[in-house]
DNA sequence: CTGAAAGCGCTTACAG
DNA sequence: CTGAAAGCGCTTACAG
């Protein structure tokens, strides 16, 4: 709705209609801080909705100092891991009245710090970083403007800024104690290219769970070079008898690359995946994961913008049975 | 950075450190739209490097009316399909040094509004929506505002709001002609619950492809239900040999369920999908998709938004031939 | 080429 | 309980 003169809808036209001032026209849009007599409020509140009035966020968030907008620094918005998490965090947001702003660092340091100095200068009231390269502590960029900051997921254990993640030792453990449990006594890792960040420190927790006793493995993050590891280990015999993969994305590859080389899984491999993102539970076959508790994780992440305090205990991810480690699928 | 007194460095600080006056700095900081001699551009570049300056883009927005931010609306965010279209919307508007605001409607008509009003509130500079419900024609709503909107995948075709997608057509016969091709006369689909939006016209075309040649087949649009109904038909054989289904995650729920079931894909039951988003590459088998142009279409939608004109055309969704529909696969 | 000043649409002390 | 007015941090005619 407009005015005749095509102008958007102002507090001052309400007032003007309602006869009373702009500050009282405030008052009752805002419940407050002051009060505003009964009569007074139908007759503003009449004005507003004649009018088609919708408060300009913008104006209020200059003179108030609050947009009502976070911002959401994603490591990889196409991994349906980091696809979840974002959808939990804006709706824990929506839970405190909040907007989501949302910037996809593509794993580069260089886009998060720019995605981050955006956001900024977008005077978000908050941000939420799963960290793209968690050896740049982009939030200590937000700490120098005074906006609340969490990492989530992935970020810099050296800082300032609270990190949130799932019980990362406890999540591998349980995953290689079910496949031993499976009669495997060799259980290999397919790992990222690289140790850092918590899959890095899972590939740790592994080595440490099982001594010598298996074969350390590793492609990028992605289903396709996941998947061309395991084609090309099946070429010449190598593929593991059982496997924890580092991520879901890894699982599903080495489900297709087993699947194309003609590797019943779990027959001929057992697979257990450790990131339990809502798709595992829908590959072929289904996978065994540790299901990490998302949604808790992007509660913890987001109260901690509104309430700070210490990084909060991590929750556990526990052992969710499915078919591809070699239990028998539930009908 | 900020200024001694702990508040955030503003124009007026620069100025003062530069001498000179605040519309000269913004004429450096915007490169217009005034001409600066090159010594005072120099001492106000040097004043704003120095004391940390990062301009408040909510106090520009206010004065200039815009805000350099683009609102999304998703139908369903954990969905990848969308999540790689809002992905490539985010990119097309980082083309043009805009930002993206997202939110998700869950197929709710009543959050859709909801999420566009508040969208508007924030006096976002346009409006790309993948509707929730095609017959709330929201964008009514940005226009009225004088905000531009296009929507994307799927919107109300009568209102005068342009609506991007693909030639679902197209896709639909070829799909249809290629399963024709491996030696099926019957082409079965796989629909969701009921015939609305681009999904429902997939369901025309097929019926109008095969006559009365196929069975029709409906699930909900999640994994899950598109992989009980597989194994509900399986336990009475009645599982098609040949297949389309209307979109990839009821695809992979068909595999899973197939999988599950021990019903070999292609040999059992060959399976081409409508969606081709990226995650289709590496299910077991391998789907074979009509391939929508997420890209072209996200970028069609964008530009729409800033250079206003008609819908463009319809761009196609070439077949992309991978295992599931019984061709051998590419080594 | 530069500066003084108005104004974007709100919120909020302050005075009544 | 209500109103007149200052001010949030910018941009931009306007005058020089």
């Amino acid at each position: 709705m407009s005015t005749p003169a095509g102008r958007p809808v102002t507090l001052a036209d309400v007032a003007r209609r309602a006869g009373t001032s702009t500050a009282v026209v405030s008052y009752v849009m805002n419940d407050g801080p002051r009060p505003v007599a009964p009569a007074t409020r139908e007759r503003v509140l009449a004005a507003a909705a004649e009018l088609g009035y919708r408060p300009n966020r913008i104006a209020r968030a200059l003179r108030s100092r609050v947009t009502g907008v976070v911002g959401l620094v994603l490591a990889d918005a196409l991994n349906p891991y980091f696809g979840a998490l974002a959808r939990h965090v804006e709706r824990a947001l929506a839970g405190h009245g909040r907007l989501m702003l949302i910037g996809n660092a593509d794993y580069s340091a260089e886009r998060q710090r720019h995605l981050v100095e955006r956001f900024l200068a977008a005077q978000v009231d908050g941000l939420v970083i799963t960290a793209a390269d968690a050896d740049d502590d982009v939030a200590a960029m937000a700490r120098t403007a005074g906006v609340p900051a969490a990492y989530l997921h992935n970020g810099p254990a050296a800082g300032q800024t609270p990190v949130v993640a799932a019980d990362n030792e406890h999540a591998v453990e349980e995953a290689v104690a079910h496949l031993r449990a499976h009669g495997h006594r060799d259980v290999a890792f397919l790992a990222g290219p690289r140790d850092t960040g918590p899959v890095g420190r899972r590939r740790q927790v592994w080595r440490a769970a099982t001594g010598d006793g298996g074969t350390l493995l590793r492609s990028g993050y992605s289903r396709a070079e996941a998947d061309a590891l395991i084609r090309r280990l099946a070429a010449t015999g190598d593929v593991p008898r059982a496997l924890v993969a580092a991520t879901d994305e890894q699982a599903i590859g080495v489900l297709s690359g087993a699947c194309a080389a003609g590797l019943p899984v779990p027959g001929r491999v057992a697979v257990v995946s450790l990131d339990g993102s809502p798709d595992s539970a829908h590959t072929a076959p289904a996978l065994t994961v540790t299901g990490q508790p998302l949604e808790t994780m992007a509660r913890q992440a987001v109260d901690l913008l509104f309430t700070p305090s210490a990084s909060p205990a991590a929750p556990r991810a526990p052992l969710i049975r499915r078919r591809s480690c070699g239990c028998e699928e539930p009908r």
